[in-house]
DNA sequence: TTGACTGCAAATTGTTTGCATCATG
DNA sequence: CATGATGCAAACAATTTGCAGTCAA
């Protein structure tokens, strides 16, 4: 998806639920086609304020999170207490799974049906229904492994 | 593992490490036994507070994690933040997972082994070493999903 | 005795909220 | 022009740190 769709998918998604699209929810998502990756909220709140500044920190918590419920992005738990985001596009039918490095804090996609047979499996003897989309599993990366 | 033994195991794996026992770090120590499951360094905090008082909170912290990283306890990341910790019984030669339920925040354990072909797909094709036990999963648990 | 451990208070980090104001639809 | 979004400042929760005093070994 060129980078300029993305931005404009995001806010017909933004109209079509009659969400009002303002400077500072196009501000937040323009940082986050810029970024790309898994940003935290204080990565983007900088990028925005590189950006279009006097959007207030405040505004890009809140944004982010509009923006999740509303399905125009989706966010991953960190291991250590943040939360990542990213546009989800058209195509994203199902959110992959995502891994954390525990040494240099980088993030790596995993396919999303990775842990299907394991949730089956956790269902059928405990009841416990998972959804390994909501939290990035941890471990060290190829790079940090040497 | 009965109760008392837990505790003495814990104390003699310190003097075995040439650490110090104090009154605070014992106190830690049978309020995770005591209290069992997996509590948070908050509630090991106010668990403590009932049993000796005066055992300060950032003494709490510190003690738990000096546990840790001698073996004594385990520690596990929840999804929105915090850390939860046990002591780790010697029978635990591999710590089991965790799942926490998003809607009541209870914590269930899972095989040690169940994500052991996964991790070795993941490894093979990615690079990346998983490493399941330090961050519990998300999901909904058996008495919210209906 | 002495260095590891503790208490205290204050700083950090990441995120949220109440409220008055502003601007989109 | 009405309602929902924003800025601001302050509250928040969980955790950490510097420092001086204390105590286990």
């Amino acid at each position: 998806m060129p980078e300029s769709a993305a931005v404009a998918l995001a806010e017909s998604l933004l109209r079509e639920q009659s969400q009002r699209v303002t400077a500072g929810r196009r501000a937040v998502i323009r940082a986050l086609d810029r970024l790309g990756g898994h940003p935290t909220a204080a990565q983007v709140e900088t990028a925005v304020a590189d950006d279009a500044s006097g959007v207030h920190r405040a505004t890009v918590y809140r944004t982010l999170e509009t923006l999740a419920t509303l399905g125009v992005v989706t966010h991953v738990h960190m291991s250590h207490g943040t939360t990542a985001y990213h546009l989800a596009g058209r195509t994203a039918l199902r959110a992959h799974l995502h891994a954390r490095c525990r040494l240099c804090g980088g993030v790596v996609d995993l396919p999303p049906d990775l842990l299907d047979d394991v949730s089956e499996r956790v269902r059928e003897t405990t009841g416990f229904t998972l959804d390994p989309a909501h939290v990035a599993l941890s471990g060290t990366c190829a790079g940090c492994s040497v």
